[in-house]
This record gives structure tokens, sequence and C-alpha cells, in this order.
DNA sequence: TTGTCTGACTATCTCTGACTATCATTATAC
DNA sequence: GTATAATGATAGTCAGAGATAGTCAGACAA
């Protein structure tokens, strides 16, 4: 018998594809529809419709609160980036940082101020504050955050 | 469901543009148009219109009382610039940033891109190898760095 | 052993209503 | 007339109910 949360799954996807990449679901009204408990529908979505599987999550709880789920846009520009995202490991110096944001602003995938921006979130100076042993872990999730960020606009 | 908290705001918002950024409304009115207990609108007001996000309220009890709402004049994008960074303390909640961000892209200080790109890095999902209690630290420095970037700019 | 599912508990946001505070106007006392 | 009290018309506060979503440990299934 097929899973739940591979039927829960695919009919999101589906939705996905007809809404042209963006859903918004209740997840109490969507737990009903397949007669499961609400937290099952964390589930799906934090096992399937992660941030490395290309998809974006947002909630709002309280009267009125909802789930949306964005699916990135995977052509042109943005399949370079899932590129490098995917190149990217856990760890990244800043050095190494420097020299890709470099490349984004000379292939015209960033603008100056992006560029600014980019180097002013990955800079040690702004993650001071993270020990030693784990700052270039930040980075690398800092950076990935951005990329991922840029290829869904 | 469509939040009554947000039609209001939306319906104030669009009052404040037709009235050039000042209106001044009858709580009981307002509330009566919309159906609700007049108690919903001080929420509306306290939640929606604070001064973080640029409006400044003022209000009279009494026979002939009102509430007036103004919007905020940002003339000069750096110095409100400057006075956010120098208003932002050593710590810094993911929510607190959202709404700085929204703020800024409010007043087309940032562009989409840019305000995505901030979001991005002040996430609780790009900063989860930082220890929770170092979090709100590291998020401040990297929202002060990113904000600087953009002054030299 | 790993992935799936559940339910109790928690967190957050919205909405309501009873109670309180303030102001303007009118009535009353002197 | 003037001072004071009473009344009515506003707005403000706050605690609690209601409506969502999130977390996590443990049961269960493939």
């Amino acid at each position: 018998m097929a899973r739940l949360s591979d039927i829960i799954e695919t009919f999101l996807k589906e939705m996905l594809n007809d809404m042209h990449g963006t859903v918004e679901i209740q997840r109490n009204e969507l737990a009903n529809r397949f007669n499961c408990v609400p937290s099952q529908i964390n589930y799906v979505i934090s096992t399937r419709f992660t941030n490395d599987k290309g998809y974006y999550v947002e909630s709002r709880r309280g009267g009125g609160g909802s789930i949306s789920i964005r699916r990135f846009n995977i052509d042109c520009a943005g399949d370079y980036l899932m590129h490098i995202i995917s190149a990217i490991g856990d760890s990244l110096s800043q050095h190494t940082c420097e020299v890709f944001i470099n490349n984004f602003f000379d292939y015209e995938m960033i603008d100056v101020r992006e560029a600014s921006l980019m180097r002013a979130a990955l800079s040690d100076k702004a993650l001071v504050d993270v020990p030693m042993e784990k700052r270039d872990n930040v980075r690398a999730s800092i950076m990935k955050n951005m990329l991922m960020s840029l290829t869904v606009l």
C-alpha cells in the first residue's frame, strides 16, 4: 500500500504545478482531507519539501494561519546557482566566498549592492560571535540560503 | 479564511495613501463597519501601525474623540539606516528582522531581491549551526553589517 | 534499522468583552 | 455667575478564549 506521506507529497506537487509554483494550505484542513493527524503534514513538508530539494516553506500560526510552499525557479540562472549551491559543502572560508561573489558579479548574476550585502553577511566581522570552529559552517549555510533566495526571483 | 485584522490593516493603509499619509478615524465607527468589537481596532493598530513600522498614532478620548494615524516621512534613507543601525542592540530576533526588512522594502530603500537576500542571511535556517544562546547576537551583527554596506553605496 | 505515523504538549497570533480612563456637556448647588 | 457634580461619549487595557501551526519522543511498519 502506498504510504500516506507519498500521497500527500504527490497531492502537494500537483497543486504546485496547477498553481504555477506556489501553494498555500491550512494544516488542519489538509490533515482532515487525508484523515491523519496535523503533525503528519509537518512530517511530509520537512522530509519532502526541503530547501535542498528546491522548495521554500513559510508559515504563520494563530487564527487564519497557514503554510505556504514555493518551488524554486530551476531555469536560467537558477540552474547555475543550483549547481553552485550543491557544490558548496558544509564549510566555506571567507576567502572562497569572496571568489564566488566576484564571479557572480562578473557574470552579472548579482549587482554591486547585492554583492556588497553578501560580503557583509559573510564576513568574519559579521560572524565574530560564532565560535571559530563553527564559523565556516555557518558561512556555508548563509551563502547557500542567500543563493537559494535568488533562485526564486 | 482571511483575517479581519489584515482586512482592517489594508483598509487603513489605502486610506493613508489616499489621504497623503494622515488619517483620522473613530474607533467605534470603524468597528461597526467591520462588525467587530472596538478593541479589535486597538489590536490592529498596536500590531500593524507601530513606530518600528513607521507610523505615529495619537488619540483623544471622550465626546468627539478619535484616533489619528500618520506615516513617517523618510526623506533621507541614509539617515534612517544609520538610525536603525544604532538602534539595533546586541540581539535581534528573526521576527524583528522581518519587520525591519519589510519596512526597508516599503520605503523603497531596498528592492525585492535585496530583501530576499537579507531574509535568507538572517533566517534561523541559515543560522541553524549557531548555538541558540548566541543566535540573536549573530543575527544583530549580520544585520548591522549588511546595513552598513548599503550606506556606503 | 530506517522511515512513517501519532498524540501530547507548546508556541503564536487573533479576537472578544468586561472593566477602566478621559473628555465634553449639561445639570445642580451655592 | 461660578464651582461642582452627574451624565454620556469616546478610547485604552488586559486577561482569557479560540484558532492555528511546531516540536518531539515514542509507537509502529517496511
